[in-house]
RNA sequence: GGACCUGUAGCUCAGUCGGUUAGAGCGCUUCCCUGAUAAGGAAGAGGCCGGUGGUUCAAGUCCACCCAGGUCCA
């Protein structure tokens, strides 16, 4: 070992606390600023553009929420290691009526009006604290995790540059003739007193049971009436059937009069559907009449409930039958109940035949007061008493309880009711065209997405339903002329409402109440305007962010410009329909152009029990737990590497533990391992000239040329966004680096060999770097013991190193593949080694290879394989001592053979040897020579042990063990327990030691006689004497002495397998 | 009801261009190796590759239908 010099690293102990690590890690960053640094390192380089999607800050960040930011940060970390500036902004999305809700909650409210009570002004104080609350939870959780972006100026949709240039962007899509106010049956919640849009109301479906009835509608007018026929109508609503207003049948479709069995129902007549007749009325209904449903037209009947006055009714031709196409036969009856309020073609079948709209629900989702029977009744809870009048009047024909989706209010839970509102639009319909073409061009990762469920929810794109009649929100800036109501004004900035008010407004709180304030001059006709008193879709707001988070075009215009759109944005899938459409939809209205080009699109975490893990279920599970348990890089790492991005994943303890040991552990530990042997060998990158990396030993240039591949993958995996692919090759390369490069190469480590410290020290360079995105935290700290203070040149942070550059004459493929046949050779040599029941300690003369590529193995692998396996020699068959078996190749016949492979498979497997490889079978009287590729040929040595586990492989070993080779394992025995005893006895690696020992056993004896000067070199023994016992102090069983009193004489130790006694001491120690 | 995703070892998941002995990790049992390692290696046990049919010389892989779970939508 050569002469100590200063230690070029600092001490990097075995054991490590990660959790801990990455907290001083996480000081570091902040301390030297490495992050503000990494942009400004890049400042000059290309850009690549990434949109944070802003979460909103309503109640706690979950690990689900961990999952999209890990993949926000790798991407961008990684480009910015390529020399990209990646700005990395921050932002809340502060609005909504999830924020509004848990304010209510708060304050104990329960509707609207405790609201207005309240004031709204003082209400959303409330909530613009509320959310700065959560904002901070998120910050913290952002941190901890190690998700660079910048949190100090991060975007709030609720300052008033970001509403100024929401409101700009809607005076765009209000110039385009695309912002509209339509009254239309729109999801509307009951609770909150507000429409929804589409894309909420698809977050809000949950399985409930409702009344399924069919009611008898009595035809009251022509032959049908006269024969007392009535419609057989189906509803899973019968609150509707109140306002009902008429009955649609499909004009196409046969129907029936049926004679109901005699029985129960005493040959009544009822009028169903063909199709229907069997489920709605029985098989055994005797059919007396057919006819057409245009037929049926104008045919009138009794309303189901007389609550409704019948001025209620009297604009069209109420209570009769009208023709409508999107009548089914899938279930009910045929006949369609129809109550134009509250649906959407119901009303467009109304709007056809000029029925009235009959509304007797008010906007708080009750029956106006003074209604019979149900009047201040809550819609859904009416269903009851107005099936038990059904049943007294003698019309119901069943009910029965039916299981379906229904749409609730995704926050509140509250059963949604279709109803007829005045509302804010945006046509995207007149749009549909550009958005498939923008989507067309986006890259989808996975790519399914594009033309799967997007490119669906594209296609079937309705109207954006923009407007929200609540309160803490973006309010929509439209101002309304008292005096034509069709004169509107859209108001795109602070600036142009004070030009409009005429009186100065740039400091005006553009919130609600404040803003209801402010009224204009009409520019079309000067009466006085009023704003419309809605705000606007929380998603719009996200939406918005590509400008709005700078305030532009108002402010930053140029730094927006130079920024859109963003190269790379990453979400869940939930997001199909909240964030990746608004983003492109809002992109394309105001700017012709997506958002977005690049998106990466990941699975759900699941819970344990395969369910989708979110708030309202209760299943989510703390982030900040499992940082603390297994740190921030195992966390980022399950979520990279261990499955499918894109696939829904389940988390759990076990799996992270796994990932800790396997590949944080092992990459820690190979480190550790570099810093103690360089060290101990005065040994630092650069202190020495390194020699060529082409010249080096073979395990030095194999795992280099693994290394220069494993860059090459891992590039190739990042730029197509494929986290599992890189990571997979990052912890195979651990795995090789930990398991075989350095265990193979452990004594020119302790031999201080430049070459191998060189090799390693450049694998752990690249490696910390290529790992670096992935496990910012462990590479940063492996990176400051490693590099910083060593390498005066290099960067404080890996995180502002350079990515590696593969150098491709360092990838040696033909060296990779032997390497590949030692290992498996190995392996099969210590199965072996296994099945014989001789230990590896003990030599053996030489192992017997057959294998085809054996023969082409220099003689430095073989070497390795002798090594590994502990035998003298490595050899290859020779044929007079192999069996010789041959098996078809199917893949290579398959295709020279077709049809006829499994003829020639069957001559093959009765022919015999082959002959120098080759073979000639007959086919059909063909004669087909066949070799190389046709054949898999598997030769097995006739002697010793012999285990064959792979096509074409096998490794037998010699098992005679001779005296010489007894001794030799004995030897080799002892030199276990000695280096058991200096570990044990607390030794540093490098002390020397002084032996004494004696042995009970003759071969112990006679192998330490003859081994004695092998054996004290490897255990640093400058004296290894033979001696009849201690001087003072007796030997104890398998362990340090305890007393420690006598120094002189050594520690005691006993191997009673070996009959062998000694005494350890520090050189120089004993007398 | 429709669309999409997923069904492979007890658990978590790979499985390339279709190729005949289907893999890895964890867990279990036994053994081995080890002065970096919380590691590593070998053997054993554990599989109707969700099911049925089809295409093909050949199907875990391609096609159709069905079943189960999940997600999204009506």
């Amino acid at each position: 070992m050569p002469a100590h010099t200063m230690p070029a690293f600092p001490a990097l102990p075995t054991q490590v606390d990660l959790p801990a690590l990455e907290r001083d890690v996480l000081e570091r960053w902040k301390d030297l600023k490495v992050f503000e640094r990494s942009l400004a390192a890049t400042a000059d380089g290309p850009q690549w553009i990434f949109y944070e999607g802003p979460p909103t800050a309503n109640g706690k960040p979950g690990t689900h929420h961990v999952e999209a930011r890990v993949f926000k940060d790798l991407f961008p970390r990684y480009r910015t290691m390529r020399g990209f500036h990646v700005p990395r902004r921050a932002g809340w999305d502060c609005h909504g009526l999830p924020v509004e809700l848990a304010v209510e909650k708060e304050l104990g409210f329960t509707s609207k009006s405790d609201i207005e009570a309240f004031g709204i002004a003082a209400f959303n104080a409330r909530c613009r604290e509320s959310v700065l609350r959560h904002v901070a939870d998120f910050s913290r959780m952002t941190e901890r995790m190690g998700y660079w972006c910048d949190l100090d100026n991060a975007y709030r949709t609720m300052d008033t540059p970001y509403i100024e240039s929401v409101w700009w962007s809607l005076k765009q899509i209000f110039d385009k003739g695309l912002l509209v106010e339509d009254h239309r049956v729109t999801p509307y919640c009951p609770r909150d007193e507000t429409p929804l849009s589409d894309h909420e109301v698809s977050q809000g479906y949950a399985d409930v049971v409702d009344p399924s009835v069919y009611v008898r509608f009595p035809v009251t007018s022509g032959p049908l009436g006269d024969a007392g026929v009535s419609l057989l109508v189906w509803t899973t609503t019968p609150w509707t059937l109140v306002s009902n207003t008429a009955v649609a049948a499909h004009p196409d479709v046969t129907y029936v009069v049926a004679r109901t069995a005699a029985g129960g129902r005493d040959g009544e007549l009822v009028l169903v559907a063909e199709p229907l007749l069997g489920s709605a009325v029985g098989a055994d209904a005797e059919v007396i009449r057919t006819l057409r449903g245009s037929d049926l037209a104008g045919v009138t009947y009794a309303r189901p409930f007389e609550l409704l006055p019948m001025t209620d009714f009297s604009g069209g031709p109420a209570h009769a039958v009208v023709l409508a196409d999107y009548v089914t036969t899938t279930d009910g009856t045929g006949l369609v109940h129809q109550a134009p309020a509250f649906g959407a073609e119901d009303l467009a079948v109304a709007r056809a035949y000029g029925l009235p709209v009959v509304n007797p629900v008010g906007r708080d989702g009750r029956f106006v007061a003074g209604t019979p029977l149900v009047g201040g009744v809550f819609f859904k809870d009416a269903d009851a008493a107005l099936i038990d009048d059904l049943r007294s009047r003698g019309v119901l024909w069943r009910a029965e309880d039916y299981t379906h989706s229904y749409p609730h209010c995704w926050r509140c839970h509250t059963p949604l009711i279709y109803y007829p509102l005045p509302s804010w639009y945006i046509r995207t319909t007149a749009i549909a065209d550009r958005l498939l073409a923008e989507n067309e061009r986006t890259d989808w990762h996975p790519e399914r997405i594009k033309n799967g469920r997007f490119g669906e929810w594209l296609r079937g794109n309705v109207d954006w339903a923009l407007s929200r009649s609540r309160y803490w929100g973006t309010p929509l800036p439209v101002w309304r002329c008292t005096a034509d109501p069709a004169h509107l004004t859209c108001v795109g900035s602070l600036l142009e409402l004070s030009g409009l008010a005429g009186r100065d407004l740039s400091a005006l709180d553009p919130h609600r109440p404040f803003v209801d304030d402010v009224t204009i001059t009409c520019p079309a006709c000067a009466a006085v305007a009023r704003r419309v008193p809605e705000v606007i879709d929380v998603w719009y707001d996200s939406g918005a962010m590509p400008f709005a988070q700078w305030g532009a075009p108002h402010r930053n215009g140029e730094q927006f410009e130079g920024q859109y759109p963003a190269q790379y944005i990453c979400e869940a899938i939930d997001q199909t329909r909240g964030w990746f459409y608004t983003l492109m939809a809002v992109g394309t209205l105001v700017f012709d152009r997506s958002a977005y080009e690049t998106v990466l699109c990941l699975g759900l975490l699941l819970d344990a029990d395969g369910r989708k893990m979110s708030k309202h279920i209760g299943n989510v599970l703390d982030p900040f737990e499992l940082f603390d348990r297994h740190g921030a890089d195992a966390v980022r790492w399950l979520m990279l590497a261990a499955g499918s991005p894109w696939a829904d994943r389940r988390v759990g303890h076990e799996a992270l533990e796994d990932i800790v040991r396997k590949v944080l552990l092992t990459y820690w530990n190979t480190a550790s391992f570099l810093v103690l042997y360089a060290n101990a060998g005065g040994w630092a990158p650069g202190r020495a000239p390194a020699s060529d990396p082409r010249t080096r030993p073979v395990l030095d240039r194999w795992v280099l040329s693994e290394l220069h591949a494993a860059i090459t993958e891992v590039t190739e995996a990042l730029d197509a966004f494929d986290s599992l692919r890189a990571g997979r090759c990052l912890a195979r390369f651990i795995d090789d680096l930990s398991n075989w490069y350095v265990r193979r190469s452990r004594r020119r480590f302790w031999e201080a060999d430049p070459d191998a410290l060189d090799t390693l020290y450049a694998c752990l360079d690249g490696l910390t770097r290529l790992m670096a995105p992935f496990t910012p935290f462990l590479t940063d700290a492996l990176w400051s013991k490693l590099v910083v203070g060593v390498r005066p040149q290099a960067p404080d942070s890996v995180h502002l190193a350079d990515w590696p550059r593969a150098a491709d004459d360092l990838v040696d493929t033909r060296l990779a593949a032997q390497m590949d046949l030692v290992r498996r050779l190995v392996e099969l040599g210590r199965a072996a080694r296994a099945s014989s029941g001789v230990r590896t300690r003990q030599p053996l003369a030489r192992a017997v290879v057959a294998a085809p590529e054996f023969a082409g193995l220099p003689a430095d692998l073989r070497a390795q394989i002798a090594d590994e396996l502990n035998v003298a020699a490595v050899e290859g068959a020779t044929a007079d001592v192999v069996d010789v078996t041959v098996k078809p190749n199917f893949r290579a016949l398959g295709r020279r053979f077709g049809k006829r492979t499994p003829l020639v498979a069957a001559a093959i497997a009765t022919a015999g040897p082959p002959v120098h490889g080759r073979l000639t079978v007959e086919v059909d009287g063909d004669r087909l020579d066949l070799d190389g590729d046709d054949l898999i040929i598997t030769e097995t040595p006739r002697e010793g042990w012999a285990v064959t586990s792979e096509s074409g492989l096998s490794v037998a070993l010699d098992l005679e063990i001779t005296p010489a080779l007894r001794r030799a394992g004995i030897a080799r025995d002892v030199v276990r327990v000695l280096q058991d005893a200096r570990k044990t006895s607390g030794l540093d690696i490098t002390d020397r030691v002084d032996i004494r020992w004696s042995a009970d056993t003759p071969a112990t004896a006679q192998a330490l006689l003859e081994h004695g000067s092998a054996v004290a070199a490897e255990v640093l023994a400058v004296s290894f004497t033979r001696a009849a016992g201690p001087d003072t102090a007796g030997p104890t069983a398998a362990g340090p002495d305890s007393g420690g009193s006598a120094p002189a004489a050594g520690t005691g130790h006993t191997a009673p397998d070996l009959g062998l006694t000694f005494w350890l001491s520090p050189a120089g120690a004993a007398g």
